[in-house]
DNA sequence: ACAAAAGTGTTGGAGATACACCCATGA
DNA sequence: TCATGGGTGTATCTCCAACACTTTTGT
C-alpha cells in the first residue's frame, strides 16, 4: 500500500487504471453430474445458436460504490432470481494478457464503456441445487444454462481456468466446512451424497464405509419418505439441518 | 464479465475506475515467535519515531502491464532483496470504505497520484525464515522491521484485517502442503520445528508424538550436526529436502 | 548442583479400509 | 425375470492421544 522502492513523495507517473470484475463460478449438482452455469450472450441481431456467440462465466462490472462480495451477490441474483445463495470469494485473475482473443476485444467493443483498459477480475464460486433452481430457457440477448463440467466448452477470456480453478478450490473447501449440502436438493438419497462427494473429490468410495461416515456426522437426518418412480429399490430420503 | 441484468449494448455510464495495489503479509520465524513485516514510513520531515508515522504491511501499486504475482515478488524483493521467496495469493481486499481514518488520506494524497480513487487490493501472504533476512536497519524514509505478530500495532487502512486472515489462511495452507519449512532456517531443531507448529496451529503438541511423525515424514534428514552454545543439552539438527 | 531443553516407548481407543450378498422396484 | 441401484456387518490395521523419566550441556 505504499511505494517501496521509490522513496518520493511525487505522485507516481506509472499508475494503471483498472476496471474491476466479478466473474461467479456457480456449480450445480443434479443428482448425477456436477454442473457449472453458463451464459450465452449474442450479440444484436446474431443468432444464439451461431459460432459467434460470447459464452462465459456469469459476471459483471463492480459498482463504484459496492463491495465485492455485494457484486457476487448482485449478479447472481439478478441472473438466478435466487438469493441468500452460498458465495465465495477464491481468487483474484489479473494477467495483463487475460484478453487476447479477437472476439473477446470485440465484445468488449460492445459492452464495455472502456474496452481497451486493463480489467481485473476477482473469482466467486457458488453452490446451488439444481433440482431447486432451472435457469429460465431465455431472456433476451442473454440465456444461462448448465452445463456438466466436462463438457464445458471453450469459455471466453480465462473463463476456463477460472472454472478450473474454482473447482479446485471447492475440492479443498469441501473436506473443511460443510458446504456439501448447499449442491443438495433439500430431499436427498444417501446414493445422491455419495456420488456428489465422489465427483468432488475425485475418487470412489466404498459404500458400506461412506454410510457409516454418515451415520456420524451431525445435521443428517432422515425423512419418513421414500423416492419413487424409480426404476429400482426405492432409496430412503434424508435432509440436511444445520446442528445447533 | 458481462452486463447481466441490463441487456444493453450501451456502455454502462456508472462504470468506475480503481486502482489496484498489492499488499503483502510477509511472516518470519525466528525459532520462537511468529513475526510479520512492518514497514514504518515517516512523510517528509517528520520523526520516525513519532506516532504520526504511517505502519501498514509491505504493498504498492500495480504497475500497467504487470502481472499480480509479479508485483507482488516485485514489492517484496525490493523491500528484502530477497528473491524466490514463497508468496500465495490468498484474498482480495476491497470494501468501499477501505480508508476511512483521516490519517490514511492524508497519506494517500503526499504519495498517490489519485488519492481520491477507490483502490481494491490482493492479498499475498509470504514466508520468510527471519535467520536468513534480517531487514536493513533503515532505508531513507521508510523502515522495515519485524513484529511479533501478537505486538503488531494498529496500521494503516484495513491492514490487521488483512494480517488477521492472512494468518487464518496461513493455518489452513500449513496442513496442506509442505510450505511450513520456508519459516524455517535451513537447520533447524526439533524443537524449533514443534513451536512453530504449535504458533501456526495455535494449540501444544505433545513432544513424543510429534517426534513420531517427524520420523514418518519424507524429507526431513538429520544432520551430522548439533547446536552449539546452548544452556542446555544440544539438540541434533534436521534439514529439509524436496522428496523427488 | 542446578536450570533448561533434548531425547526416548508403550498402550488403548477410534477411525480407516477392505470386502460380498440380498432386497425392492419398474419395465 | 431381469436390470438397477438400495441397503447391510465384521475383521484388520493404522493413526492418534495420553503419559514420565533420563541425558547433556553451560553457569
Amino acid at each position: 500500500m505504499q511505494n517501496v522502492a521509490l522513496n518520493k513523495t511525487v505522485p507516481n507517473a506509472s499508475a494503471a487504471t483498472f476496471d474491476l470484475s466479478v466473474d461467479n463460478v456457480v456449480f450445480g449438482f443434479d443428482g448425477e453430474k456436477l454442473q457449472v452455469l453458463l451464459i450465452r450472450q449474442g450479440l444484436p441481431g446474431e443468432d444464439m445458436e451461431s459460432d459467434r456467440f460470447h459464452m462465459a462465466v456469469p459476471g459483471d462490472l463492480v459498482l463504484p460504490e459496492e463491495d465485492l462480495d455485494e457484486a457476487a451477490d448482485r449478479i447472481l441474483s439478478t441472473l438466478t432470481s435466487l438469493k441468500g445463495i452460498y458465495l465465495k470469494q477464491f481468487q483474484a485473475f489479473g494477467a495483463p494478457d487475460r484478453v487476447f482473443d479477437e472476439k473477446d476485444k470485440e465484445w468488449l467493443t460492445r459492452f464495455r464503456p472502456n474496452p481497451d483498459r486493463r480489467v481485473v477480475t476477482i473469482g466467486y464460486y457458488s453452490l446451488v441445487s439444481i433440482s431447486e433452481y432451472r435457469p429460465k430457457p431465455s431472456s433476451f440477448a442473454s440465456r444461462a444454462e448448465w452445463c456438466p463440467l466436462e463438457d464445458v466448452p471453450r469459455l471466453a477470456f480465462d473463463h476456463n481456468a477460472i472454472i478450473e480453478s474454482g473447482l479446485q478450490r471447492l475440492r479443498e473447501d469441501v473436506l473443511q466446512r460443510n458446504i456439501i449440502f448447499e449442491l443438495l436438493p433439500q430431499k436427498f438419497t444417501l446414493g445422491q451424497f455419495q456420488r456428489l462427494h465422489e465427483i468432488i473429490l475425485g475418487k470412489s468410495l466404498d459404500k458400506r464405509n461412506f454410510r457409516k461416515n454418515v451415520k456420524r456426522m451431525e445435521g443428517v437426518v432422515p425423512l419418513d419418505e421414500k423416492q419413487e418412480g424409480v426404476l429400482h429399490k426405492p432409496a430412503q430420503l434424508y435432509t440436511y439441518r444445520k446442528p445447533d
